[in-house]
DNA sequence: TATTGTTATACTCTATAACTATA
DNA sequence: TATAGTTATAGAGTATAACAATA
């Protein structure tokens, strides 16, 4: 595997790096999830999975969902059914595979997704609030090659 | 709380940034996760606790532990009690404060826990490999400061 | 046969709160 | 009273594997 680095020159480095990352995004994923429960008694994968159709009128497929959301299509149908229970999404039939889905958020599904993202947005300003344009500009771009260099193996 | 951010201007940036950020931290998260568990029988949280120990020969408090990693005391009971039975770690009693202990490591987990960090290593600088040595350091340095930001508020 | 989604289940991870013992 | 740690418990979050229906 690591063959071509620079013998043990990087090393501790990129072991900080990922320390650090990790921190940041617990940190803010603790601050996000505990306001989320306190302020809409909701979920992070649930405000997720609703973010994920807000995008999409149309509806996505459980399938489509579980990749995007990295985790396994069990997982999927369960939060699916919650937020059914809750007239929050609904689940369309697919005209032409009679085995999907189209998951899609309803009216009112919409609406508390909106309410939701507003606040959210704040949290997430505000965990960012001391940078630069440039510098979450520079970040973002930063994080991109990370995100292409791990999504390859995954 | 976000009066001064300039009107509806880097909000979006922002939560495409955090995205992007979690997303980051899934990806390598999961991939170290079925690692220590696929070759080492063992889970992130008893790796992260023997890692604190590693830097500190003459122990660690359970509450010092409880800050370092975030997480409430009867966890670090729970991973602390794991992590004995195996005979990783010991608990020492301290001579001045009889309500407390010093964890440390024993021979048996100073071993253990080397030749875990070694393939930890070659995993994270795998999931960094594609940037030069000044990206590594741009990104470590405004982490920090994202860093610094979310731990005022903790 | 392969794929979509469901069901059943088990385990990790975490927080909360009541508790014991020392300080 | 306050603090260090423990215990008991509940719920979130996830993966695995067997399954039914449809392709």
């Amino acid at each position: 595997m690591d063959t071509e680095a620079p013998a043990n020159s990087q090393h501790p480095e990129a072991l900080r790096l990922w320390l650090r990352l990790l921190t940041c995004s617990q940190l803010i994923e603790k601050k996000v999830r505990s306001q989320l429960r306190s302020q809409f008694e909701t979920t992070l994968p649930r405000f997720d999975l609703m973010a994920q159709l807000e995008r999409e009128p149309q509806g996505i497929k459980m399938n489509e969902l579980s990749k995007r959301m990295m985790v396994t299509g069990g997982n999927i149908t369960a939060i699916t059914d919650q937020l059914v229970a809750e007239h929050l999404v609904e689940r369309v039939e697919d005209v032409k595979d009679r085995r999907s889905w189209h998951i899609q958020l309803t009216p009112r599904g919409r609406r508390a997704f909106k309410s939701m993202a507003m606040q959210h947005e704040v949290w997430i300003v505000d965990s960012f609030g001391g940078l630069s344009a440039q510098e979450i500009k520079s970040l973002h771009q930063l994080l991109g090659k990370v995100k292409n260099l791990n999504m390859e193996s995954f």
